[in-house]
DNA sequence: TTAGTTAGTGATAGAGTGCTAACTAAAGGA
DNA sequence: TCCTTTAGTTAGCACTCTATCACTAACTAA
């Protein structure tokens, strides 16, 4: 009854039970012997792939860096404009959460930031460069003239980074009552006409 | 060596000495043991004022309610323009929590959330009834023309309340690094600017 | 075959953690 | 002054959870 199976394959199932109790039972309620179960080991084989559970939570991050950065930069294509390339991003990262309501639920963890510093930084690193990214759209978009003249590029990039956590919290606590995707791009499309020159001195 | 006080004054320094902790060690390693020790009992003394743990929840989630509401109806001043007091309200809010870091702690804890229905719940209408006067705000401001007649107030309002809400996961993930009132305050005139009837044209 | 490597198991230590029960002592009115 | 009420203590039960350790069995190369 023994299933044996590499140490690569394994790491990776174990990665993904995480993600998935952790949305569930909450990042702090996730056991090993949860992981275990869900991935047909004992609890103790759990620690034959990551020695201690910090370490796993530190694979569980790496995890969440790698799938956000492949979806954001899938996301792109030079050929669009850059606000439709600022949309692009922003729904793929609405999309990553829907699909891995984790995410939030670690990322907004107290006490996975407190008990564990170097995730913290992991994720304010991860949270900027995805900050970076936007402004960087807002900067072109601004260039092109998609956007008004006197709007900071950093500032409006920090007020869709917003949008998009607020959303995740409001999700969150809603339990999961709403499309988060839709809800998203509505929310993006009112936050984007603030940011464009208003035509015909702003009466519709 | 035995200090005694009133039920009542206990269990206020009870949910306050909660409110502490929680911020520090994250809501769900606050144990009963730390507020016994922070409040000078045993820790089966905690247990003379609270039932339950789950009760305890309880009795911190209405204390922030009360909180809110408390700052939310300070901040209001009928004379003002509607846009001055909703720049007071969402101020108010951005000062409480600065004030009180627990609370976007334990607003975001996963594990309150699945663990204990009713503050799920709680935490939901507490949100809602921010939103609702946010949303209100707008709404006059419209009126006397303050924002632009195109946009929806509780779309507004969402934005305004992610606004916070985003601020607050940077604030807490960035380990409280930045001043949170007056960093909000000033991305809340970026977005304000978003809502305003545009004048000449766009160009400043 | 055989020997070495490595994934996995059973048993269990050891540190918490919520909560209960029986007892104690301070407060305050009759 | 006694007596009731009630805040608080000591002792401990039941349970959870990470991590260790000795051992076993499956793969793999000589």
């Amino acid at each position: 009854m023994r299933i044996r199976k590499t140490a690569e394959v394994r790491q990776a199932e174990i990665i993904d039970a995480a993600l998935r109790l952790a949305a569930r039972l909450g990042p702090e309620r996730l056991t090993t012997e949860a992981i275990a179960d869900a991935v047909g080991l004992t609890q103790p084989g759990v620690f034959r792939h990551f020695p201690t559970k910090q370490k796993l939570w530190e694979a569980v991050a790496a995890r969440i860096g790698s799938m956000m950065e492949t979806r954001w930069s899938k996301a792109q294509s030079p050929e669009d404009s850059p606000s439709s390339q600022l949309r692009a991003v922003v729904v793929a990262q609405l999309r990553l959460i829907q699909a891995t309501p984790a995410i939030p639920a670690i990322l907004f963890s107290r006490e996975l930031h407190t008990q564990n510093e170097a995730l913290r930084k992991y994720f304010l690193q991860l949270l900027g460069r995805f900050h970076g990214l936007v402004a960087e759209f807002v900067g072109r978009a601004k260039e092109v003239g998609e956007v008004r003249r006197d709007l900071e590029p950093d500032d409006a990039a920090y007020l869709i980074v917003s949008l998009v956590q607020g959303l995740a919290v409001r999700w969150s606590i809603s339990a999961r009552a709403f499309d988060l995707t839709g809800e998203g791009s509505r929310l993006l499309e009112v936050q984007l006409s603030g940011f464009r020159r208003a035509r015909r001195g702003g009466r519709r």
